[in-house]
DNA sequence: ATAATAATAGTTATCAGCTAACATTTACAC
DNA sequence: GTGTAAATGTTAGCTGATAACTATTATTAT
């Protein structure tokens, strides 16, 4: 698993994601297209499209959906829905460095500010909030439908959170900002 | 305003809109091209460019974003911000008539049905929150942000709502769905 | 070390959505 | 009726995406 086909694709799929950024960041999305992205990385478009299989998934991440699910399950049974997947998230985030911070600020901007990439993103949101209403299991006595619901609240609430602290440039703690979201929810 | 050239825009729009609606019914969002669509109502495809800026345009109506932030003012201001939106979108779908939810199902359908549409769908929304989120102004003293989360939230309750309407096939009121949903977010 | 093999990448062609430039038809106002 | 302006059609092209096929390159078994 660590031949040379294996660190070749790993650093090709890198090289790709790391040009296709750069580019985007400095000329907007729409106006790179794959053909560029795929020469910059010294790949021909065929290549582009084998290791990613549309041209907007090359920001995208969903690496952190386990981990926040984990948390959400290991909060104490007796919170309620929405509280626990507060404390799971703010807590996530508080114990994320600085550095990946960053990135996922730098990221987001991009989705934030480029209607097709929050298209997909909204499209690749609904495995989270599965992920998320799945993880509310035996949590309230709700029914399948709601924690479908109180998991698609949660996550527009992150989102939001998440748009607020692009616009501010990340001079707020994105953790702030969710608790704050969030705690609007319940505050009713 | 009813010359013959009126008329036959609205028609050509009429004729084009059904056509695109049947088509995408019977053989699906992406099989269907948008070739077939212009020639199936008797034009050109860039006259179908011309009525509808995107193919996924044609099977969008934002008709009701006005109604519904009307029917939001006008709850008693004391009512709690989740609140006043639940009333407001129960009374108002209580209100309609049969008809017209079997034609919002037809559509509804196809859009919770077809991965590009809901994408599409989810960035229209974004018009929607905002006008949830201004129509919340003045009421229990939220700021901006947190009144963007409010309808955010909302309005992803609504989403699940919808889209469980269209698994159930309809066969529960719409507005018993939202309601529920809606109540799901202020029970915490 | 080398040949067989399987994975990987490139080439080419094609399709669909969408836009632009230009020509042509058609309703309207006079 | 005729000129004007709107509406439509024609054609061509760009981009994202997929498929079929070929060529290259790493692995592996000898």
């Amino acid at each position: 698993m660590s031949g040379l086909r294996e660190r070749k694709k790993a650093e090709t799929r890198r090289s790709l994601q790391e040009h296709a950024l750069r580019l985007f960041a400095e000329k907007g999305y729409d106006a790179t297209t794959v053909e560029e992205i795929a020469a910059a990385a010294g790949v021909s478009h065929m290549t582009f499209f084998r290791y990613f299989p549309s041209k907007p998934a090359v920001v995208e991440n969903d690496d952190y959906d386990p981990m926040l699910a984990a948390a959400i399950r290991s909060r104490p049974p007796d919170e309620a829905p929405l509280t626990a997947i507060r404390h799971a998230l703010v807590a996530a985030l508080r114990a994320m460095p600085a550095g990946e911070l960053s990135t996922v600020l730098a990221r987001s901007r991009l989705i934030v500010r480029e209607p097709t990439l929050r298209a997909r993103q909204s499209e690749a949101q609904r495995a989270t909030r599965q992920m998320f209403a799945e993880s509310l299991a035996g949590r309230g006595a709700l029914s399948d439908f709601e924690r479908q619901v109180v998991a698609g609240a949660a996550l527009a609430a992150l989102t939001m959170a998440i748009e607020e602290w692009v616009r501010v440039d990340g001079r707020q703690e994105l953790a702030d900002l969710v608790e704050c979201a969030m705690t609007s929810l319940t505050r009713e």
